[in-house]
DNA sequence: TAAAATGTTATGGCTGCCCTTATTATTCCA
DNA sequence: TGGAATAATAAGGGCAGCCATAACATTTTA
């Protein structure tokens, strides 16, 4: 077993790879934004996790996870959604903030404490944002949610899932109950990338579009 | 309020002082061996600490930790603990182990985490090695429990808590049931700074003096 | 197809925290 | 009181991970 040992940075790093996306190559700058470094930082450090052989990296085309970096990444997004749970359901911490706690402990979380944390949860399937959790072994199920944008106007759907967004945007969500297992309809979709109209519980909610794309439903069944 | 944040490290040699004694000043030498790096290296550390008003130096005298830095240590050692009552009693970790991997947890735990923790696990007193846990302000009780080997030959005792000490001492002790609430009795103590032999739920246990050291115990009454 | 945007490389610098080696100062103890 | 042990200081170094600035390469797009 190549039982190694990551720093915080690198497991970062891998972190925000899986999670943009593990089909095509991330840009340099992509991850520069949201690691919040600048792209010449992010271009060494990719470097030296290229020598590692966590990534692959095309000039000028973009970086992908090595099948090692990805083994990687999966555990770390495991360590994290557990702790999420954990933070949610047991501690009660508010929901729009459990991200960052729980990205904190996730770096600081050894194997056996990560496997006792499962079945303590009873190896829960997805974290409070939808996500899915991998398993001990890094399989998980792929989501068939859609984003919020590409739905049509006067469709009932359900939340399954958000996806990590930037700042404080959880927060935002969180006050207007747009969280997994919300019911909503898109209302109306305003012309020249306007935002979108919601209704939810009855009350009308705008949303702009940037922020609906981190919102992927399914459609509702009646 | 000067809530800032502190490295690991610094963590680390506040919580190092702490544990060592909240009298005396510590040599630097004793704190270089329990943070396994060199005298020189924590003489620096220790200058940084300094002039950022953590601790005390008087040079040839040892280091002491200020009113600040000793609110950072007695916070530090909260988080530890609370975490070892988690990772022991809900996780069913090892109780050799749960040291180790709170020491890890406690550097990624911000304030409203450890609160939440505090009161999901009911206000523990102490953790599972019977040291106090400081409550919310930093006070805590200080323990009555008086070294093993400072013990009579044939009394009774029980364990009251175990202080940290260095390496797998924790398994040993474990191995031989020497953990809080243990009761036992002084069976003998070998001359020549020899081992002590402890009776133990009817068996025979020899114990190095070096290693007793870490024992404090109380008298049974009877 | 040329300008704008993005990516790459080079250079030099910074901080934190650790290292070694060597010299000097102080304290402790026999 | 003098040598051993311990502590302090100095000088030089390393590594991780970030920064800025500048020059140059490639890709995108208008």
């Amino acid at each position: 077993m190549t039982e190694k040992t990551f720093t915080e940075s690198i497991e970062m790093y891998l972190k925000t790879l899986a999670e943009a996306g593990l089909g095509e190559p991330i840009a340099i700058g992509k991850i520069a934004e949201k690691l919040n470094i600048t792209p010449v930082s992010a271009n060494e450090m990719v470097q030296r996790l290229s020598r590692q052989g966590l990534v692959r990296h095309t000039p000028y085309k973009g970086v992908e996870l090595t099948k090692k970096g990805r083994g990687v990444a999966v555990d770390v997004i495991r360590r994290q959604r557990l702790w999420e749970c954990f933070l949610l359901e047991h501690l009660n911490l508010e929901w729009s903030q459990v991200y960052d706690f729980a990205c904190s402990l996730e770096h600081a979380t050894a194997p056996i404490v990560t496997e006792a944390l499962a079945k303590f949860l009873g190896f829960p399937k997805t974290c409070p944002h939808g996500n899915p959790i991998p398993d001990e072994n890094g399989n998980f199920e792929i989501l068939d949610g859609i984003p919020l944008p590409a739905i049509e106007v006067g469709k009932n759907v359900i939340v399954q899932s958000i996806k990590h967004p930037p700042g404080d945007v959880l927060a935002y969500l969180q006050e207007r109950n747009i969280m997994p297992g919300q019911q909503l309809q898109i209302a109306e979709v305003a012309p020249m990338e306007g935002p979108l109209t919601l209704e939810i519980n009855g009350r009308e909610v705008a949303l702009g579009l940037n922020i609906a794309e981190f919102v992927n439903v399914t459609l509702c069944e009646e």
